[in-house]
DNA sequence: TAATTCCGGTCAAAGGTCCG
DNA sequence: TCGGACCTTTGACCGGAATT
């Protein structure tokens, strides 16, 4: 670069604007003049100096310089659109319902640790840190199966109700989506348990305790509920390295189902529903970007909804063996366990439900804790 | 060369570009655009002049035009510097698919014209244009629904069997997609059928008769499998408008299942349903850049997805509802629905499915439509 | 081989933003 | 309100790969 000074002001130039060699202020200023078409008048001989220092003192003899530094009105365009603001005051409200969501994950990971007594030492919930050790774990058994289905329902509820977009609805939509998600919602918290798992074909119960699939059709898994859930769930969970944020955004999704049945108003749960997907949406566009990769050919967005339909259908099972091992007298299925996965109609008795949902955080909990005692 | 003109902005163009003739200047918008996703919001009426001097006053109006005159996201290219691997995949290898997917529903509407005795004149299978007429169409009697279904599944083998992606695999993995995804797809056609229906709470059979839904709990829909088509597909899809193309590519998705059950190759499944995804997210996000949304707000593709899981949901019910009326003998049964629908284990006789996959397409279709007369 | 087409990328010079 | 330091977007131009 020659010339490195404003041929109007001798200041440092940034380059050439609108024909002359200019700094940003002078080009600044030329361009205001001409888009409001401003007329000054000198108000002294029309000879002003135009210096750095002096520039500001005569808009009359600096307009006249920038064009007898060969400025040409004819180089300013039309206004533009508006650019995006500078100030990063973004990515505030999104960015809280993934907040919230991992909140609530948490909150229930130490609830769920209040009440674990079958090993000392808790599994680190985001997986992928800490390997298993297969030595620590004991298998489960039946009874395991089952209690583990009830403490899981317990943290369910605790879940939901630590969300304000469930606590907003109506009494009766509460219960319809605890009905309505519960079996889903515990699949697939067992199987986002069990990525971490490095021994094959079996997946992680809530109590820690380890159920591999040939053991479970033995105990009366009739539909290869843990075989599909491996398969189906577990592996493309590990093919895709789901992360805990796709997790918590997935169920949530998951549960703010607005065509579950027995739904009042669907237009909240509906709206709590896309917000979620939003989130999952604009997190999966963030991972493609930073992967040097473009959603919209990588669809990772889709292929973790496309978990759902398994999810729905192998929960649907795992209902019909919990009321197949019922039928045979093979598990104690207590009242929670019969109004939120059996579905039974039992309009005579919700109080159950209507308890948990109205007593406070953790006390149900509490009251969990020392019956296992 | 005949246009010389920019179709956004009356430009003198560089030739065509992203499928549009354009200059260069809406070339690079596009393409800046695409890839950084960028969101932009008319400030005006959404109706701004896109003209040579104007056309960087509104940049909504302006992506708007780039779409409206041909532009398409796709042929917009990733990092140039991978080993110079430049695709023939201009314009071509994805928009096949979707010609692709429509030529074969083409096919089966047009295989199915001709085995329908019931009505004269065939309803528009592209809904919307023309209403349906409550009065000429019967209401579904009980061997109408069999009888629609065996039709269903006769034309669903028909319109696999057209599928390149289908026709390249094995017959182990042929058989185990039509027998996971046989009830699904037939709900998700009745659902896409029953869109443009004037009638509440009605379903549109394949034979183009009607089944109300109380009709239907009165002959054995004992799961409620209408009411819950209904309300859980049909309504949302209603509220989505949602197109042909977006069925095509939805039930193509729905059928590469890739976990289905004694799936032996999961991945040409995969590849192909990946492929209907990406198909699926391009045609939404070309969707919402004309209606001048965001995709990653609106999530057209992921409500679109999120109606699979009631899909599977649904099918589940409906096979038991099936296997309940054939349990009190109330429908008759033929070995092709025993197979699709029911899913009887029969190893002995694998011999209808295989005669349907190897005989030429259509001819098992003729055969239909004598035994019909 | 040379011409053509249509990708991708670059960067000077337009634009806009916003504190002082 | 205006100035101007600082940042973003535009689009003319160029290189390369595939096609003709």
């Amino acid at each position: 670069m020659v010339e490195e000074v404003c041929q109007i002001c001798n200041d440092k130039s940034t380059g050439k604007h609108y024909g002359a060699i200019s700094c940003d202020g002078c080009k600044g200023f030329f361009r205001r003049s001409i888009r409001k078409r401003y007329h000054y008048v000198c108000r002294f001989e029309k000879s002003c100096d135009v210096t750095r220092n002096k520039r500001n003192a005569c808009r009359a003899c600096r307009l006249q310089k920038c064009v007898r530094a060969g400025m040409k009105s004819n180089a300013i365009q039309n206004e533009r659109d508006a650019i995006g603001k500078r100030k990063k005051t973004n990515d505030a409200g999104r960015e809280d319902l993934i907040d919230q969501l991992v909140a609530a994950e948490t909150l229930c990971q130490q609830l769920r640790s209040s009440v674990i007594k079958n090993t000392s030492s808790l599994a680190p919930y985001d997986c992928g840190k800490v390997k298993w050790n297969y030595e620590d774990a004991k298998a489960a058994t039946l009874d395991d199966i089952g209690k583990s289905i009830h403490q899981q329902l317990v943290l369910f509820i605790e879940w939901a109700k630590s969300l304000p977009q469930f606590s907003f609805l109506t009494t009766v939509d509460q219960a319809a989506l605890l009905k309505g998600g519960a079996a889903s919602i515990i699949v697939l918290g067992v199987a986002y348990r069990s990525i971490c798992l490095t021994v094959n074909n079996t997946i992680c119960l809530a109590n820690d305790t380890l159920l591999p699939k040939e053991h479970a059709t033995q105990v009366g898994d009739i539909n290869c509920v843990v075989g599909r859930i491996i398969d189906e769930i577990v592996n493309p969970m590990r093919r895709l390295n789901m992360d805990l944020i796709e997790y918590v955004a997935l169920k949530a999704i998951l549960f703010f189902n607005p065509v579950v049945r027995e739904i009042q108003d669907q237009e909240p749960v509906e709206n709590a529903r896309f917000a979620c997907l939003r989130s999952l949406q604009r997190r999966c566009t963030e991972k493609a970007l930073e992967a040097m990769e473009d959603e919209t050919t990588d669809c990772r967005s889709g292929k973790l909804l496309l978990l759902l339909p398994s999810l729905q259908a192998i929960a649907q099972q795992l209902v019909e063996d919990v009321q197949l091992a019922r039928l045979f007298g093979l598990v104690n299925v207590d009242s929670l366990m019969e109004e939120l996965i059996l579905n039974d109609l039992k309009p005579s008795d919700p109080q159950i439900l209507q308890t948990s949902l109205s007593s406070p955080v953790n006390s149900s909990m509490k009251a969990e804790a020392e019956i296992e005692e």
